[in-house]
RNA sequence: ACGGUUGUGGUGAAGUGGUAUCAUGCAACCCUCCCAAGGUUGCGUCCCGGGUUCAAAUCCCGGCAGCCGUACCA
């Protein structure tokens, strides 16, 4: 039997945070909306990341660039030859294998490079048949990863949407450099929609043929990437990693971050790793166990990475799965877009008069995977409550709090907790709700994630006060309106 | 992409050629002094396009989408 939509999507739906794009026409496989509730969560989500990566730094700054990008961007970056593969599928069962690869392996010609013209003619020479039912094989046809796109009039397309966020910091590096006033490390960020044209999208936003990446590339000396000011404060400082040498046992392993400098990783490299597992331990209140660094092998890298982590996090219907990585990219894409553009990439430091390419870390997110997982993680189905939980932590969940008249149909308590509500809604994220009876109204809220919610019941008429209901436990406590702000002040910083 | 499988209100389901049902939800009103109470009224559905038939949610073909497996995921 198929399986149902998994519970998680269902909800999504349901409670408005996410559904298939152009639904009433059947939807598009790997494009989704975000609803109301989702397109909050979102946007917290990527403020905290915004405060917490660019914000806290200096010379670090978020730039805001075309996704639509010239040809040339991805001849220099690598995409225009690794993105687009030439395919060769059986005429009978379907089976397909990248062209080159079949020819290669069955013929020991090298076949990287050839057109799709040469490789047809290769695999017809040879008499090349599928291996798995020994049918004979279509015409090569080119699989492109990358959404090309028409500009103007004629049908010639010379541009792309950018397959991920990272080449705009890379062709606008020269003239950032410039106006911040040539400092070394220098942040460029962008959170902003990248495309892949993906063969197979599956499993809600995990894989998606446009997405949105919250991206931070630091161009820094290379010679100075084996130290960092704060490293020696954080030598200590344990990372749950899983590195290659770890996978035979399945092991997450605790490590210092001098232990994982002493095997060989730059200090600066580490200090970001710490970063990253702050920013979801403490930042977010991730459980540890949940989240994991693991280290890529050489097969597994991309080509232009010297060093690379996936950051994971540990998903109920798909194990730990990657929500954004650590790429040690060197100066594999300046050192491309001096060679395609022609311009020079190098930088002078002042010290030593000693001229370089800049090396480039990039600290990279998906945003709908972490809301995927943030969701994921703190959805409970609640069986005492009979309702469920959405126990999301108070600066990223959708509304922060709610205001409740006990009943509707005493008009001073409305109208008292509409002023109530008037107010506070100005500082942070308010619902107000009256309709149904209380426990119910807690209960909607609950599903939401709404983190405090602020009854005014009949003694408020006479003392003034009311009570704040906490999601997580549905303890209340009774505060004086006129201490409500600061309370919650207090409150919205756990 | 291939193979298997599924598609009925917002959500979850029943209906297998002949009047589309139920629960939940949502909205309005009544009632209600704290954790999905109750009452009344209302809203809303057969994925899309062809075909067969007197008649199609139901049968057939195609498309789209979901799920599972394989493949893919620089």
């Amino acid at each position: 039997m198929a399986e149902k939509t998994s519970d998680l999507a269902t909800f999504f739906k349901k409670k408005g945070f996410l559904y298939p794009s152009s639904d009433i026409y059947g939807g598009l496989a790997g494009f989704y909306d975000y609803g109301h509730l989702g397109t909050m969560l979102k946007r917290n989500f990527e403020n905290v990341w915004r405060k917490f990566f660019v914000e806290s730094q200096d010379n670090y700054y978020e730039i805001e660039t075309a996704n639509i990008m010239h040809e040339n961007v991805f001849k220099a970056s690598g995409h225009l030859e690794n993105f687009i593969d030439p395919i060769v599928k059986c005429s009978k069962c379907g089976f397909f294998e990248r062209a080159d690869h079949l020819v290669e392996k069955t013929t020991k010609i090298r076949a990287e490079g050839l057109s799709s013209e040469e490789l047809t003619r290769e695999i017809e020479k040879h008499h090349l048949k599928c291996p798995k039912c020994s049918s004979s094989f279509e015409k090569v046809s080119v699989m492109n990863m990358m959404f090309p796109v028409n500009i103007g009039v004629g049908n010639q397309h010379k541009a792309y949407l950018r397959p991920e966020t990272a080449q705009s910091p890379y062709v606008n590096f020269k003239l950032q450099y410039e106006l911040q006033r040539k400092k070394l490390p220098l942040g460029l960020a962008i959170v902003g929609r990248a495309y892949r044209n993906e063969i197979s999208p599956r499993h809600v936003t995990l894989r998606m043929r446009e997405f949105t990446q919250a991206e931070l590339q630091i161009f820094v000396n290379p010679d100075l990437m084996n130290e960092h000011p704060e490293f020696d404060s954080l030598q200590d400082y344990e990372l749950r990693t899983m590195l290659v040498e770890d996978r035979p046992q399945k092991m997450i392993v605790e490590r210092t971050a001098a232990e994982l400098v002493e095997r060989g990783l730059p200090k600066y490299y580490v200090y970001h790793l710490i970063k990253i597992q702050q920013f979801y331990v403490d930042e977010l209140r991730v459980p540890k166990h949940k989240f994991r660094l693991y280290e890529l092998n050489e097969k597994e890298k991309a080509f232009y990475n010297k060093y690379h982590f996936d950051i994971e996090m540990e998903l109920s219907e798909h194990g730990f799965t990657e929500i954004g990585g650590l790429h040690y990219r060197t100066d594999h894409d300046l050192k491309g877009h001096q060679e395609v553009s022609t311009q020079s990439m190098e930088i002078v430091d002042e010290e030593t008069g000693k001229k370089f390419i800049p090396h480039v870390l990039e600290v990279s997110f998906g945003v709908d995977r972490n809301v995927y997982a943030l969701l994921d993680l703190h959805y409970n189905d609640d069986q005492e409550r009979g309702n469920i939980v959405l126990s999301l932590p108070a600066k990223i969940t959708p509304f922060f709090c709610a205001v409740f008249p006990l009943v509707k149909n005493k008009p001073e308590l409305a109208a008292k907790a509409r002023g109530i509500y008037q107010e506070l809604r100005k500082d942070w994220r308010f619902f107000y709700d009256e309709v149904a009876s209380i426990g119910r109204r807690y209960a909607r809220a609950d599903e939401i994630g709404i983190r405090y919610g602020i009854t005014v019941d009949f003694e408020s008429l006479d003392d003034n006060a009311v009570t704040i209901r906490d999601r997580d436990t549905t303890k209340q406590q009774r505060v004086p309106v006129s201490e409500l702000k600061q309370k919650l002040q207090e409150l919205s910083h756990e």
